[in-house]
DNA sequence: CTGAAAGCGCTTACAG
DNA sequence: CTGAAAGCGCTTACAG
């Protein structure tokens, strides 16, 4: 019986009439208020359990969505880490949806979302088109974090100064001595990555140097598409002294397919990625990365979410915040140079 | 003005007052129902929007709290799945919190989570008996996920079989041929790590070897000590031909010590961890461990907290789910065996 | 210790 | 298109 969930919600009077007493009796029980005599309270008590009533709450969007398509292992963390970090100063719980792989038996996310009435939604996944209609017409404000494709300019975001992190990837390698320095792309949809690709052309072009349309492969962004671009690389008579990658994934399969022909990282190749994911240090040697602040990115995104949920206009709601160069020990000056 | 912060809430009559029009009236404004002139309803909407009124969000704990200590890069993210996916499942929104450093700016967790009357909180802290106390006087069931010290008979919880997993990696070594294994354990304070030792005792034991106490080197589960625990280990002249380690970390550190010895993993020394952490199929060689389920472990223990939130009891409120070794490529007979 | 009464913020018919 | 009236679930004095 007590486990039958009914659909009609289980109000007070309800309660109330089951034990016999007034409304305000059961109401004192609920609220721990003194004035109620021990085994009347014990009664209602019973009652309240066995019917599973539980104190509605009437709160005022103290709750923001954070929405993720995948959670990725290496990056999601510092993501919710920074919009946890913020919204828990004001006050604020975070909502963690992974909508993942779309299974009938899970209800849409968006449909919950919305009930949920929160103040505010960040989503590091490419909301659709009728997904930010229903958010608006609910007149709940989000913004896109770090977002993958191109986005109407009404729709506030927070990303990462992706071209250029590129171009001073790249430009470390020209300066340690680098001339032949190829690039592994990741895949043309993907704005980020056009975004390095281009900011990698740049410093090559900057320095003078040719650009040789066959030292560049776009592939996936995967340790396996970078470990088979790389051997492609790799095995030319005139191969490369340096890769930049995409990411760091590559990069790491660059490490592979470097070892497998026993080249030595750096002093045969150089290798930069991009993203430094916590890996990236524990890696053999420790790859020298772009990094992007994801934490930092994560706080703005929240910030900004909180402000437009307050009703408040935002001084800049499109923003990029930097990257920075991560120096270790898979960048050296080439061969060549040394002796 | 409007920027500013009110502390008695904007009521619907408030607004209606402000406007001219009844209390009705902005209601339907506010729920989108017709019946109202277009420029009734921008007068209102406008002064909403000034004021910044919020309509108040009615719920019966259609939420769930997720409670971190610190939310760690390699584990955090499997448990934050497991209890997402059950919980979508049941149409609850999953409220995380990390209370990580204490600050005095961040105000102290538990009283948002009380103040947001969660259907059922899952921590993945070990929580104080204070704090207990105060989620069981509300009436808000809790479950703690791999407790790491003792805890009362009556918290329910959801643990990883520790000592079997520390016996199953042990035996497999055993099992190679290997008789010299020496452990790298963690503190004594942590109960899992106890856990794990015994494990390994036992197998030892079990197999009529005699335990050597100069090969078990209890220390921190860092990759840096188990790098200097290794070293200490492997530079004896009887040095061990396998060690088993606490957690992934350490064994990490085991890799960086054998390389620095010019030992090779399996050939002159096998290693074993435990977790699985993702790194470390991504280690070279793929590092063999003991695998945590810890996505169905999250699963687990949010079922069992919703079972109680529902006011149900349940079935088996404290349990352990059993762990599994995976051989990767870190483990291989001893050199001795293999001519 | 109990509950009738008044009141809160909000919604729902429905009369004009 | 508007709002008076009744009603919802709940809480708060306060009379007995």
């Amino acid at each position: 019986m007590s486990g039958t969930a009914s659909h009609t919600p289980v109000t007070i009077s309800f309660i109330a009439e089951s034990a016999g007493v007034s409304v305000p009796t059961v109401s004192k029980v609920i609220n721990g208020r003194a004035g109620v005599a021990a085994d009347t309270r014990s009664r209602v008590e019973a009652l309240i359990s066995e019917y599973g009533y539980r104190k509605p709450v009437v709160t005022r969007n103290n709750t923001m969505e954070l929405v993720f398509d995948q959670l990725e292992h290496q990056w999601g963390l510092e993501i919710i880490r920074g919009v946890q970090r913020v919204a828990r100063e004001q006050g604020i719980g975070v909502i963690l949806t992974e909508f993942g792989p779309q299974s009938s038996t899970i209800r849409y996310w968006i449909d919950d979302t919305l009930a949920r009435r929160p103040a505010c939604l960040v989503s590091v996944a490419q909301l659709s088109d009728g997904e930010r209609d229903q958010l608006r017409a609910r007149g709940i404000p989000f913004v896109v974090f770090d977002p993958t494709g191109e986005l109407p300019d009404d729709v506030p975001f927070v990303g990462a100064t992706n071209w250029s992190g590129g171009r001073s990837a790249t430009r470390h390698l020209i300066e340690l001595g680098h001339r032949r320095i190829a690039m592994i792309g990741g895949p043309d949809a993907i704005l980020c990555c056009r975004a390095r690709l281009d900011g990698y052309r740049s410093a090559i072009e900057a320095a003078g140097l040719p650009i040789d349309p066959s030292l560049i492969v776009p592939t996936e962004l995967t340790r396996d598409h970078g470990q088979a671009a790389a051997l492609d690389l790799l095995r030319r008579p005139d191969r490369p002294t340096a890769v930049f990658c995409c990411n760091d994934l590559q990069a790491l399969g660059v490490y592979q397919a470097a070892r497998s022909l026993g080249l030595r990282i750096p002093a045969d190749l150089s290798v930069v990625g991009f993203d430094d994911l916590p890996i990236t240090s524990l890696a053999d040697p420790p790859l020298t990365t772009v990094h992007q602040p994801l934490f930092d990115m994560a706080q703005a995104a929240t910030e900004l979410a909180l402000t437009l949920g307050r009703g408040e206009k935002a001084r800049q709601p499109r923003l990029e915040l930097a990257t920075t160069l991560t120096v270790r020990n898979s960048t050296a000056p080439p061969a060549s140079r040394r002796r």
